[in-house]
RNA sequence: GCCGCGGUAGCUCAGUGGUAGAGCGCGUCAUUGGUAAUGACGAGGUCGAGAGUUCAAUUCUCUCCCGUGGCACCA
């Protein structure tokens, strides 16, 4: 038998004979090593603790509190889960269940899906197999026979999957008792070690192979965790999220609300549209530093343009369309003539088209290039019901959205300025946690390589310069050009679409838009789309998970109330309330017959950054107790001071 | 659009084959109180819409609409 050297992480080595298992080594090194060891990693990358190791190898024995523990946990948990589901509901198919971020899931195939009172029976009999302990035990089969096998048993998509797996890749089967699966692994020892930590979330319907195209399975969700303290934070964490979710909070705070006669889009109420006009005269004061100018352009648009820029073919079923007639009134016949739809409108769901428009009206010159075109261009696209998510996804919303229209020398300028504006906008709106995605040249693409090289190579500086942290994605650029997209993570953890720079190449040339160069003759002008918020409304929803609804003192609705503690004040409450709106203030006074107390409440449920209190005794001295959200502070100042540095607080950060 | 769940008072939710309840909010009255709920009384609902079963439907069945958790989609 010959003889392998093994390499610890601390750089020991040991020799053991060829064909040794990690448990083993496990063992020889120390007894409770072997007991809490759930995995080994080889060369660095994961393995069962049961396979024979044959050659020379760095080896790290793998227990519990490992990072790469929790990944097999949940898979584990997956795997028990499956196993519940299929001796409880016999027929169900399974299909696949892999790890996630904070948990699990298995998609079944099953005629009567599941509810969420099987959630419940399911976990305990997912208890009962982890307390059994079973081992994990792992084969490699013959594509023929594995195939035959679930056939056989029924497992249809199982059968699908070995089919598909490529040749070279031997079908690994694990056992855990009598319940078999195909899977690539590595598993723990036994399903004792999957631990208690765990618990079903939800059912949910998806794909198989999430092909819309493809049957509908049922899919279920779950959380596992090291143990039980990790499992509480996190539910904790759920539920904090649910808190600060932004449709909630928009209806607590009065801020807006949706209604099904207009679903998709919101009614914005004062509170909540004061907001928005702060959001959007602040991004306007950015642009008009940065050197863009202001349009607007029709909201109804004959379907020739769309025709023309392409949206009509590609994107059409994703847009509002309306036939240019009178409407009839007669409530005998149809509203519109079969006529109508001969001669069709549409909302637009972008800018582009229109702004190339403006472009397009007289002759440029390579001297007037760029030429930066803003608009809050205000689009409508027909989502899908299923789709829309209060502000995050609507169907009628306002882009902070310009083009810009320049020459191929300036991109790479453009491109910097550009960054650096997304930069300082979310730093003072207090994002630090911004993905930055460049999408690089898909297999089917418009334009030459060499100007592809140019684009992406101009976007690459301007992040590298503007000292974002950003990822490159092959292949994921549109056919029209590469792009850069910023993402914000909200208070859930889900990752938003916000910002986007993305370089076209096609549009300037399919609208016929150029400029006269210095040679006299015509040429395109490349053009840049971009959006520092992207849409004014996701991004207040944005805005109001990450605070929790408790913006900025620039951004909140009502800044500051003042609240009188007897009716003897009620008249200098008046007085400090006009002086605050003398200041430019958005206040409120409240001298209901209310207690102090029931006052301090309410406004703080209202999450009112500011309250200025006053008795007899301010009153009598001209001063007010500042109050601020969250603390328990009543520092007493001098009317006049205290409007001063309230003043000074909320002003907008640009 | 697809699968699951839901729709009852302004909000949050309970409940029932014999046309409904709570808390908060709202209104009235009393209470003038120092930093997270003063008390009493009162008003308020076609129980999402339509159809069916039934002597009788908010409750059961079906269809639709909307919301919601996912999936697909987000050029």
């Amino acid at each position: 038998m010959s003889e392998i050297n093994i390499t610890f992480p601390d750089d020991s080595v040991r020799s053991y004979g060829a064909g040794i298992t990690g448990m083993e080594i496990a063992a020889d090194i120390s007894k409770s090593l072997a007991k809490a060891a759930i995995a080994v990693s080889i060369d660095g990358e994961l393995s069962d603790l049961s396979l024979p190791i044959e050659s020379d190898a760095k080896l790290e024995i793998l227990k519990r509190d490992n990072e790469e523990a929790l990944e097999m946990i949940r898979h584990d948990c997956a795997h028990v889960m499956a196993e519940a589901v299929q001796s409880l509901f016999p027929g169900t198919q399974v299909t696949i269940g892999p790890s996630i971020e904070n948990g699990f899931y298995y998609d079944f195939a099953r005629n009567d899906p599941f509810s969420t009172e099987d959630l419940e029976v399911i976990e305990k009999e997912m208890r009962k197999i982890v307390e059994r302990g079973e081992s994990f035990t792992r084969e490699v089969w013959s594509r023929d026979e594995a195939i035959k096998f679930f056939t056989d048993k029924g497992e249809m998509y199982k059968a699908e999957l070995i089919q598909d797996l490529p040749e070279t890749e031997e079908i690994k089967i694990y056992k855990q008792g009598e319940w078999t699966d195909l899977c690539r692994g590595p598993h723990m020892p036994t399903t004792k070690h999957v631990g208690t930590a765990f618990k079903l979330l939800k059912v949910a319907g998806a794909y198989w192979r999430g092909d819309s195209n493809k049957a509908m399975l049922t899919r279920i969700y779950g959380t596992a965790w090291r143990d039980d303290k990790e499992l509480k934070a996190y539910l904790m964490q759920l539920e904090e999220a649910e808190k600060r979710d932004h449709r909630k909070l928009g209806t607590e705070m009065d801020l807006f609300h949706f209604q099904h006669e207009a679903q998709g889009s919101v009614f914005w109420h004062p509170k909540g549209f004061t907001i928005y006009n702060q959001m959007e005269a602040y991004i306007r004061r950015r642009l008009n530093a940065g050197g863009y100018r202001e349009i607007k352009t029709p909201q109804l648009i004959d379907n020739k343009l769309w025709e023309a820029s392409g949206h009509w073919g590609k994107y059409r079923e994703n847009m509002f369309v309306v036939p240019d007639e009178v409407p009839s009134t007669d409530d005998e016949g149809p509203i519109v003539s079969d006529k109508a739809f001969e001669k069709l409108m549409a909302l637009k769901p972008m800018n582009c088209p229109a702004h190339v428009q403006v472009f397009k009206q007289g002759t440029k010159s390579y001297r007037d290039l760029p030429i930066r075109f803003a608009e809050f261009g205000c689009c409508h696209r027909n989502e899908a019901h299923g789709a829309l998510h209060g502000l995050m996804r609507a169907r009628q919303f306002t882009q902070d959205d310009a083009h810009i229209f320049c020459r191929e020398d300036q991109i790479t300028g453009e491109s910097v300025a550009f960054c650096d504006l997304v930069k300082n906008v979310y730093t003072d709106m207090g994002f630090e946690d911004v993905r930055v995605v460049l999408s690089l040249r898909p297999d089917v693409r418009a334009g030459s390589d060499e100007i592809w090289d140019k684009a992406e190579d101009g976007l690459r500086q301007a992040l590298i310069k503007t000292g974002l942290d950003f990822e490159e994605a092959e292949n994921e650029g549109a056919f029209y050009g590469p792009k850069i997209d910023y993402q914000v993570r909200d208070a859930i953890g889900r990752t938003w679409q916000c910002g986007t720079l993305q370089l076209d190449f096609v549009l300037p040339e399919r609208l016929d838009a150029n400029y006269i160069g210095e040679d006299g003759a015509k040429h395109r002008p490349v053009m840049l789309h971009r959006a520092v918020l992207g849409s004014l409304e996701r991004f207040i929803g944005v805005m109001i998970e990450n605070y929790a609804g408790k913006l900025p003192l620039w951004l909140a609705p009502v800044q500051c109330v003042v609240a009188t503690i007897t009716s003897d004040a009620d008249e200098y409450g008046q007085k400090v309330f006009a002086a605050l709106q003398e200041a430019g203030l958005r206040a409120e006074l409240d001298i209901r017959n209310e207690k102090i107390n029931y006052k301090v409440r309410e406004h703080s449920h209202a999450k009112v950054p500011v309250m200025f209190v006053v008795g007899a005794r301010e009153a009598e001295e001209g001063t007010v107790a500042i109050r601020r959200m969250d603390s328990k502070d009543q520092p007493v100042e001098p009317l006049e001071k205290a409007i001063e540095l309230l003043a000074n607080q909320s002003k907008p950060p640009y």
